[in-house]
DNA sequence: TTGTAGGCGTTATCAT
DNA sequence: ATGATAACGCCTACAA
């Protein structure tokens, strides 16, 4: 009775040899029932397969990965999951690479660069077959360099020399948007958001800048504030614009994470939306179903995006990518609902 | 210049014997400055080791897998992740789970118990060393004793037959606020859920009748509703309590993701909270600073929980697990906020 | 300190 | 239709 409080050593898998003796055949046999790649007559057939039932039988991926070289698996690499936004892509993503048969690697960074090597270190070694980067830059050129070389990689959102990208219209998106604001007689326009470095939210901006001086609005310094990217500084965000002496007529928020913080600060203050201020967003989650009245935003299709990001990668992985750098744009659709209001005519 | 646009082929990785064969000695070698197991002599191995830089050289864990019989590597079974709670879990067990040198298979089920199947399938298949389930509860017991074969596991929250456990005190945390509740005076204190099915949530609401029991307060059944687990799922089930005819004075959520809708219900209703409406709920999470007034609420220790079961987890991995099942319950802690008000003097 | 050889669980290429 | 046998990339006694 030694060991009795460990089963540590009862880890014994059974094997295809196993299989194969039980059988009374070669593993070569049992091999090819299990990829039904040559014909294997009917009654070997149904004997190999009545013991793998029997004895519980599941190949190992491991080995058969270190002979196909393939592990098939994928690394999602991401910062963070606190954004619904993520949470929409990663759903979509999930969904699309397990119906084909891949694994995720759910890697957080953290945006912390240290992170990101440590995971991307381990994708390596563990053969990963893919890499999809979501909001993440990655610098270093020779690392990406040197990760292409094993695998195929697609970017959402971050702009990377040599990897395939995701994307979607955030200039002319935003640009859309501040364009209604404007058009709704508005001219003191917050513009509140996070990592500007990242590409695709600096487009994000750049179409606010874009849409203001089209219409020489000059941009008031104290209507753009930089913040993180969570519902929290959303709301501390909009406070700071609230207490200023002249608050601004409209906020637009870079993605509606921010926005929920927005609403409640604005609830807060007793105001109403849009009767004293207009809010607006970016993205369109199902989560800001919640959002009353219903948000005014530039939709992008999430789950569209992530599902392509997947196709694409996979599509790479299996027929070999493409040498030059594949781009998928995606456009954005200004909804207009109840958070904005028009200034003239009350 | 045939192939220009496919580099399937060049996937050609360099192995130990390689570097073997460059260093001039045998793989053993390089294998001994790789898992720095014997000494090697300082001049080689400072050779290997430049040449192991020079090559880009990366171990296999593949192959490495194949013959140290374990993959490093766990599965995480989780419903969705649209709840911040399983947010939080995830970057607590993420975060201890890197920290020991494993990686997260990402597997989300929808609760399906058909993708449960393929996942826990495809978990065995890849030699997964172990699986933390989240919210999930799995019935069919021959197939939790032959993943118990393979792999360790350890649920959260649910209670699975034969598996270490994480959970905390879900009964008394509720008990707690509804007490609190009706020591203000409360008698038509609402209750709403979801997934009542789940023994961790089940036990909730168990906590909700046991204190009004003691009390002799009588339930009455159209405060008790069950919904789904979504911040709009709380909305919609706060409309309908809004909407009775003699409408609660109190209304406790199952968790906090719930309670946003709920907040959110009321504004638009031109309630105030606590003045015209109580508030309560369970979880805790970060996210809900948000929400103002602050959340008298059943705080739970996610992020120890979540690092106490990957520790448990890994723990089990590297020494072999008990017989006998493991379980760990953690404290809620009632924390007092401004969501309720006393009824009798306001 | 270093090398040799066997094995990990599969697939793949030949034969038969 | 089936069987040997050689990889795949690495680790680990056992020898030297």
């Amino acid at each position: 009775m030694e060991d009795k409080n460990s089963n540590k050593q009862t880890r014994q898998q059974t094997t295809i040899a196993d299989i194969a003796k039980l059988a009374g055949v070669s593993v070569s046999t049992v091999s090819r029932v299990l990829n039904n790649s040559t014909e294997v007559s009917k009654t070997t057939k149904k004997k190999i397969l009545k013991l793998i039932k029997e004895y519980d039988y599941t190949p190992s991926e491991l080995a058969r990965g270190l002979v196909t070289k393939t592990s098939k698996t994928i690394g999602l690499l991401i910062p963070n999951l606190l954004n619904p936004y993520y949470v929409e892509l990663i759903e979509s993503i999930e969904k699309f690479v397990s119906s084909q048969g891949f694994s995720l690697f759910l890697c957080i960074t953290d945006a912390k660069e240290e992170k990101e090597k440590y995971y991307i270190n381990e994708m390596l070694r563990r053969r990963t077959n893919g890499l999809v980067m979501l909001s993440t830059n990655i610098k270093d050129h020779d690392l990406i360099k040197k990760v292409k070389k094993s695998m195929e990689i697609v970017s959402v959102e971050a702009d990377i020399e040599d990897v395939d990208k995701i994307s979607v219209t955030n200039e002319k998106g935003t640009y859309d948007v501040i364009n209604h604001l404007i058009e709704y007689g508005h001219k003191d326009i917050a513009f509140i958001g996070y990592r500007f470095s990242l590409s695709g939210l600096q487009q994000r901006f750049t179409g606010y800048q874009r849409a203001m001086e089209e219409h020489s609005i000059p941009i008031r310094p104290e209507y753009v504030i930089e913040g993180e990217g969570t519902g929290n500084s959303g709301y501390t965000m909009t406070q700071r614009l609230l207490e200023l002496p002249n608050p601004p007529t409209a906020i637009h928020c870079m993605n509606e994470h921010l926005a929920v913080g927005t609403y409640l600060a604005i609830n807060e203050y007793g105001l109403r939306i849009p009767q004293d201020i207009s809010v607006t967003a970016f993205d369109n989650l199902a989560s800001s179903n919640i959002l009353k009245p219903r948000l005014t935003t530039a939709a992008m299709p999430i789950r569209e995006m992530g599902e392509a990001a997947a196709d694409l990668l996979i599509r790479n992985i299996l027929e070999g990518s493409k040498q030059v750098k594949q781009e998928i744009i995606f456009s954005t659709k200004l909804i207009l609902r109840e958070s904005t209001r028009r200034l003239d005519c009350p």
